[in-house]
DNA sequence: GTCACTAAATGTGCATTCAAAATGCATTTG
DNA sequence: CAAATGCATTTTGAATGCACATTTAGTGAC
């Protein structure tokens, strides 16, 4: 048993329970047989919930990079047998959030400088193509749309309101994937945006550079209303560049904590 | 069951033994104590040679686009139980190569049209910055291992040689990543590529495009030669563009063949 | 002959069980 | 007393078994 305080052994003991999965196995009856909307119903499957909740917890900050992942303790905690948990745990080996050693279990994919320095060129690439495909794509209301949160998000940056501007800072990002119309794109910018949002990097955002994001946002949506690609590219991609900066120094900042 | 003719229900019954892993679990007897290589050893487990074993039926066309894979059928091809290869599913999953659908099955992931043209700019976009981190990072003897494989390259374009052309060429385009010194865009990369490699696209190539690359693979070992990322960049994404016309005529041939 | 409905057969999801490897601990030995 | 070895416990990897969902075959009514 590894007994540092730091580490996540002892899950938090919230029931966070699955009984959602019951709802959405419900049968449909419906009202105007012929008049259904939606198409076929997706079934949900245990390991696919798994997954999800699993993810969420690293994501969210409750399983801290690096610790250990007991099967067990995981089972017990979602009341599940381990073979829908392994499955999940594979998957998530794959949008490397956990990395998996043969006969030695599972572990937190712990974040280091050098992932960092890898994944945000890769994210930068990504998110240039997206402002491109979307200046292409983007229609009125979308753009409408887009302001609404950008106006809404400049006013939390005055309230100095940080969580909440991160908040609408995400769906800002997320709806300039929607209109790149690209579902491989978004998927591939998902993945890595969850391995670095693991990063509470948020506290680390000086005043300075704050201003300096909320003034890209600013260029952003004005290269996205004159549909301007390559603009929109160049300034996702210093925007993103510029993230990087702070990323870095919170992680460097988390190096030193333990020596 | 699937009468179709084209499905591949009824799978190659060449015994493709697993007993690989056995030599890899051999136990170390070190003759000079101090001065052993290799470090520790790499097991694997079952299921991880089951995700390669069946991402390659795939890849090579073995198991075609669209038809089912009923596991047990899988199974008893391996010699293993299901649980693995249930594993293995899932991670062939999120490389987007089978499609699971709640207790209906995996199939082959068919390729479409639509597919290609969200996958292909993609690829563009990680080739792009491919080539950019390469000019920057690459050394002088990867340089000249690369033009040696070009120039052999080009020999097999002149003596018509397809296969070998294409075989060298994925060496090109793996080099060009390797040089680039990052993972996680190679890893990105990669399964992108393996989802595009299905297509046997090879056929279809014109003598004039077959030219046309050629040409452009000259343009990619001058900028490379040069180091200079921005001409290497915008190469490589033309080029890739070009390749997408030729296996867009590839897949709309499919189409007519099965109306 | 077609459609609706039911029952059997197939196939999948998950829990359980078995086997193998790794970890921790006590004992032994130099 | 320290290091190494052997044993017991814990944990993981893979196989088996069972319940349920889906599909298919079959029956009968219109």
């Amino acid at each position: 048993m590894n007994h540092d305080p730091r580490s996540s052994e002892g899950l938090p003991d919230s029931e966070t329970c699955l009984e959602t999965q019951d709802s959405s196995r419900a049968t449909v009856s419906m009202a105007h047989p012929g008049t259904m909307q939606g198409g076929p119903i997706r079934r949900r499957t245990l390991h696919e919930d798994l997954t999800i909740m699993v993810r969420e917890m690293i994501v969210s900050g409750q399983l801290l990079p690096g610790s250990k992942i007991p099967e067990k303790e995981l089972c017990d905690h979602f009341g599940v047998s381990r073979t829908p948990l392994r499955e999940a745990l594979k998957v998530l080996a794959i949008d490397g959030l956990v990395t998996l050693e043969a006969n030695r279990g599972a572990r937190i994919t712990p974040i280091t400088r050098q992932d960092l320095e890898e994944v945000f060129p890769v994210m930068g690439a990504l998110e240039a193509l997206a402002g491109e495909l979307a200046c292409r794509n983007i229609n009125d209301a979308e753009i409408e749309a887009l302001q609404r949160l950008h106006d809404q998000m400049v006013s939390y940056y005055h309230s100095g309101s940080l969580k909440e501007y991160f908040a609408i800072n995400e769906q800002i990002h997320e709806a300039i994937l929607t209109a790149a119309r690209n579902a491989t794109l978004t998927a591939q910018y998902r993945t890595l945006a969850a391995r670095m949002r693991r990063g509470r990097y948020m506290a680390n955002m000086t005043a300075a550079r704050w201003k300096q994001a909320t003034s890209e946002h600013e260029q952003i949506m004005q290269a996205l209303s004159e549909r301007d690609g390559e603009a929109l590219s160049s300034i996702l991609k210093k925007h993103l560049e510029n993230k990087m900066v702070t990323v870095c120094e919170w992680i460097d900042e988390q190096c030193d904590d333990k020596p």
